[in-house]
DNA sequence: CTGAAAGCGCTAACAT
DNA sequence: ATGTTAGCGCTTTCAG
């Protein structure tokens, strides 16, 4: 691969003329500009990485750190993956892709070797090990999911209270008069993620507020047996028509439409349904589905947002950033009585 | 952070042998080893890595351009991503991600600015325009799929020939007298991918052999509507009892399941269904749907094994790795007669 | 077995 | 407006 010196040789300049014509940052004459971009045209020059890296000490690299493994949504994560891609590929950085389960010492390791210049941290949990350590970094951080001790880092996440809210106010005004959330499933709950308390904190709010019962079954594992056990269980009472059901986890939506058709019941018409997923999901479940969104694509976007302002200047004010869901009524929950 | 000439010095050795340390490229004395290793852990000494990649012209870097946006199966690549992270992880690589929408300029970009040693390209179409570019490269790739012409690439995937054989010959042995194949969708087929044509002619030709009329639906969509209306067109010479199905797109399987329902067809009693996809997604449809697996982890690992083997300098012969899918009877399908 | 020294290909002062 | 030069922090000769 050619270098900065070949191009310069070529064009009949010093080398660090080169480094400015590709930095812009000093002014250079039309003609020596000329010449530079012609010369690094034929010699398809591109600046070496390493090396601009070790010079400018900018890797223009953003590490991401992902869940994978059991336990993590595998359809969920996704769209956070690809809008944060894109926002980065939108400001010339790359993505460098770690895995949660490297935990903390990944997190050091990236930071340490200069391997990128800022972290997001995806699905935080509440008391995160990760955090301690990003904090005492002194390069931008952003969470993606609110810890209990933020460490002052910046966050972004989506309002679950008002998504628990959202749910129970819609089940409230079909005329349900008792309300279960089926899920989280346990692992997730046991997980210890700050956005399971915040969602049920919000729904039994909205409950009581309006007088309602509100009850949680938790199923042991998002597999079908267990949504299909713990549906069984929200159903006991018998009352189904009263039942308004919230699905905060979107994978496990079609096993329960599909365990409440094999029971004769219609979601929209002898139940109500309301699944917490992105509207994407909601649109693709059969039938459609009631939801509250997620803003996979909306979160990512602040935090990279906020994640580039701070790599721009360090002096952000840093908080917690919360996306407001939206409710959108599909087809699995009844009209509202007038 | 601490540079490798302060740990030299804290140790009371030349920067070289930090480094000869570090890569075991020369024998060092026990005590020489033991001071500078003890250095390193009092300075928490961690190696840059630019400038690493500088001097040894190796960025210790696996550059993966994955599928997304609309067309891209949202569930499906993850376990490929997940899969190739740990496996570069185990070989002491980082991933870079990019977008398969930057095309054969993100290809060059990678590999011109030395931003990684070796590339990963998922999703290889028939005609690829990446594949050219990658293919003049001095860096090993390797192709997730199998276009037209590897280009002396090495390929990776599953052999979907025989996925549709498989498909075809299970369903022949339930006794069905009519196939038909939902899928896939019209942006899949126009995509140009060629395991459509491979599944599709694997499939043709077992029924060819059983002599079974053999038919494809081709939804307009992956939307629910449009798997709908396939289904209802599949089902229309109203013959259901001999039907056997096969979804090569596992994200339409829940619709097919449900719509069958729908119509009060139970598969695996008056329909069968088989579904291509991996077996964690079999598992979790309801009722668990017999498949044909797809495996990304392990085309995800014989694609990282021949990578590294290539980057080890080991002229490897290349050529194209098909990973044998397996049929596993759940659900949906009906029992053999005897 | 170890040290000194020459780069790797850039960026960014410091000069005119 | 441009050239000269000193690094950035490593790897890897070359010398002993």
């Amino acid at each position: 691969m050619a270098t900065s010196r070949d191009v310069a040789r070529l064009a009949g300049v010093s080398q660090s003329t080169v480094s400015y014509v590709m930095s812009g940052r000093r002014s250079i004459s039309a003609e020596t500009r000329r010449r530079v971009e012609e010369a690094m045209a034929t010699l398809r020059f591109q600046p070496n990485a390493g090396a601009r890296a070790l010079a400018s000490r900018r890797s223009q690299v953003v590490g991401l750190m992902v869940p994978f493994g059991p336990g993590a949504d595998t359809a969920g994560v996704l769209p956070f993956i690809e809008s944060i891609a894109k926002c980065a590929r939108a400001e010339e950085h790359n993505v460098l892709l770690v895995t949660e389960d490297e935990g903390a010492e990944a997190v050091e390791r990236l930071a340490g070797r200069a391997q990128c210049d800022a972290l997001v941290l995806m699905d935080v949990g509440a008391a995160d090990s990760r955090i301690a350590v990003a904090a005492a970094l002194d390069l931008p951080v952003i969470l993606i999911g609110v810890p209990d001790d933020p460490a002052h880092l910046p966050c972004v996440d989506v309002d679950f209270d008002r998504a628990g809210q959202l749910a129970v106010d819609e089940l409230a005004a079909c005329g349900h008069r008792r309300i279960v959330q089926l899920g989280y499933v346990r692992p997730s709950v046991e997980r210890d993620v700050n956005y399971v308390r915040r969602f049920d904190r919000g729904a039994r709010a909205a409950a009581r507020r309006h007088g309602i019962p509100y009850t949680q079954v938790i199923p042991e594992d998002a597999g079908n047996a267990a949504v299909e056990a713990a549906l069984e269980e929200a159903l006991a009472p018998d009352d189904a028509g009263n039942l308004g059901l919230v699905v905060p986890e979107g994978r496990l939506t079609s096993a329960v439409l599909t365990g409440l058709a094999d029971r004769g019941l219609t979601p929209g018409r002898d139940v109500s349904v309301i699944a917490i997923c992105t509207d994407e999901a909601a649109e693709t479940t059969q039938p459609p589905v009631t939801n509250v969104s997620l803003e996979p694509r909306e979160v990512s976007r602040r935090a990279m947002h906020t994640l580039f302002r701070l790599l721009a200047d360090r002096h952000e004010p840093t908080g917690i950033d919360l996306v407001q869901p939206h409710l959108t009524r599909r087809r699995t929950t009844l009209p509202h009585p007038h």
